[in-house]
DNA sequence: CTCACCCATGCGATCGATTGCGGGGGAGTC
DNA sequence: GACTCCCCCGCAATCGATCGCATGGGTGAG
């Protein structure tokens, strides 16, 4: 009655009177039907009395199939992954596929050794958010032949599939949304220029706001942000509307208005970028532009799995973005000027 | 030069003229010194040449070591759990272990799914978020002897290791906090009872403050604390302090407090509990106990470690608590009594 | 010179499940 | 009654790495 260790399909087979052949064939429904209707529920009651459960390691290095991915994010605990992770995992736990998550804190040293250990455990492929403009390591996996597809930021390389948020479309409507309401001043604190959504956001913004003032955050954190705005505000006193490279900007800008004894939205307006997890109840509530960062996850385990399955063109998808306004945006006030 | 397959270690020791023995005990430093320094040279050159990665699907097989435990959460984009998850994460892999991270979603058949998932993926313990007083599946594993720890919750079972926050404490420091700013008619928004936190954060509320009201929230969520507190204002409308049993239900008792026509904290005083990540960027920003989510990560997953290498005993760890006063909670206002 | 000892290495079984191949037996047909 | 065909099922190889055991050659002591 008591298991002195995990009972093993043999196990199963020999409590059922069959082969263990016989006994592998009866539990998976794709081969059940080699089986007689008899054995195969006789050998599928034992599994369950002896509480038989498949050992994953044994299938994997017979099929080198492994029901496994690889997913590599800069930092959990930045609030824009919870919710592609959570994506990811929803889709591939539908296909009976697991997620391995790891951390790579923007370390190429760390990254290249989480991939390698993800290599080791024999992953079927990866689905990778830490994704630089230019990438050895994503290089090295295309000359591998290694599947994967990055989500949220892109790498240049061709034929590589990616999930993105149409960055440049909610740029536009940033800009659209700030010019309507009256501000000429505006400027922007953008995102590292390695990261394909830095570099694309800046030229969104640069085609919509030609001239305007942009200064480069050394990271997507608040610090980088409220360092990017102090500068900003010492060259360029008069700004009064920015336009911040993600919402950890934005969070970093608002502080730096505050130490300058300014207020906003009243003498600066700030948008932010992605929408994160209860933007809307800061202080203010984050005017800011949502992606749709669970469903990205979502379709790039989809995407990642129709690439496992058969040679999927290297097709890309481009998700809608969508300004969100609340209250860190307001009407210019005729300055004192 | 390209590899049709990964290389096994059959080829790297072909590649360097022995036996597969001879180069899997070179690769091993548990094992080098068994093999000449000539030979071992030869063989990780011929391995980094090669881009051998062992297959740690064969090792696990054979020694039954996976270096992967299991981590069983209600869900990922609950923020109390990234910085949790992320200190399992950074502990276990400094000791080469893979965390492999499911949600539950609080479903007791999905979490019986997920579970048997990782089972058959031959992990090596489990580290349990999910905790429920009476948990019917935490039972069967410890009848089974499957070794593990449970986080944040604890469950009513004789010798299961814990690492917990010192809620009755951050409770005590809570209350005094409100008495302190003159508040004599508290109330508790207790977390549901089925779980350890809800049921001592309540016992401790009551024990500091007698015949105060307790309304008793669904779940830990927002929406479940907005009606806990229109129910709470309804039958006692007089209550000018209000002590959430966790973050979420305290942003649901702002908006609560705000539909009434009240004001935070002018009118009524809120105490949240987690400190979630930007709690301080919330309008008001939140008074709150603040518990240490990532050293309980590391504790979790050093703990398991522990019993994992060698029985060591089902200690528990008792991490402290500490009220983090922000602008949330504020000197009661003389009523107009 | 001989014997004992040890170091470095090879051999082969093993972990647990999958799968191609082949065989036994029952049913159906002429 | 004999033959064919098909359905079930067993046999054994296989995936890749580990490890107990055996062995060969070299060294030091007597």
């Amino acid at each position: 009655m008591t298991s002195g260790r995990p009972p093993t399909l043999d196990d199963v087979a020999r409590a059922a009177g069959v082969h263990k052949a016989t006994a592998s064939r009866a539990l998976n429904p794709a081969t059940r039907h080699q089986v007689s209707a008899r054995t195969a529920h006789r050998v599928s009651l034992e599994a369950t009395r002896l509480g038989y459960v498949p050992n994953t390691l044994a299938r994997g290095l017979r099929t080198s199939r492994t029901a496994a991915v690889g997913v590599l994010i800069p930092d959990l605990t930045n609030p824009l992954f919870p919710p592609i992770v959570r994506g990811i995992q929803d889709r591939l736990e539908q296909q009976g596929y697991t997620a391995l998550l790891v951390n790579t804190d923007a370390d190429e040293a760390r990254e290249r050794a989480e991939f390698d250990a993800l290599r080791s455990r024999r992953v079927e492929g990866f689905i990778v958010a830490t994704a630089r403009r230019h990438h050895p390591l994503l290089e090295l996996a295309v000359r591998e032949r290694i599947t994967f597809v990055t989500v949220n930021r892109f790498t240049e390389l061709p034929d590589v599939p990616a999930v993105l948020g149409d960055d440049a479309d909610g740029i536009a409507q940033a800009v659209a949304h700030l010019r309507g309401l009256g501000h000429t001043r505006l400027a922007h604190l953008a995102g590292p220029q390695t990261l394909s959504t830095g570099h694309v956001r800046m030229r969104a913004f640069r085609a919509a706001a030609p001239g305007a003032a942009v200064v480069e955050c050394a990271s997507y954190t608040e610090a980088a942000g409220y360092d990017a705005a102090r500068l900003l505000f010492e060259r360029h006193p008069h700004t009064t509307a920015v336009l911040a490279g993600n919402d950890l900007i934005a969070l970093g800008t608002l502080r730096a208005i505050e130490g300058l004894g300014r207020c906003c939205p009243a003498d600066v307006s700030v948008v932010g970028f992605n929408d994160m997890p209860f933007a809307d109840r800061f202080r203010p509530p984050l005017t800011t532009v949502h992606v749709p960062h669970h469903l990205m996850g979502v379709q790039a385990a989809q995407l990642l799995l129709d690439h496992l399955r058969a040679a999927a063109p290297p097709w890309s998808i481009l998700l809608p973005a969508r300004l969100v306004v609340r209250g860190s945006t307001a009407r210019r006030r005729p300055g004192p000027t």
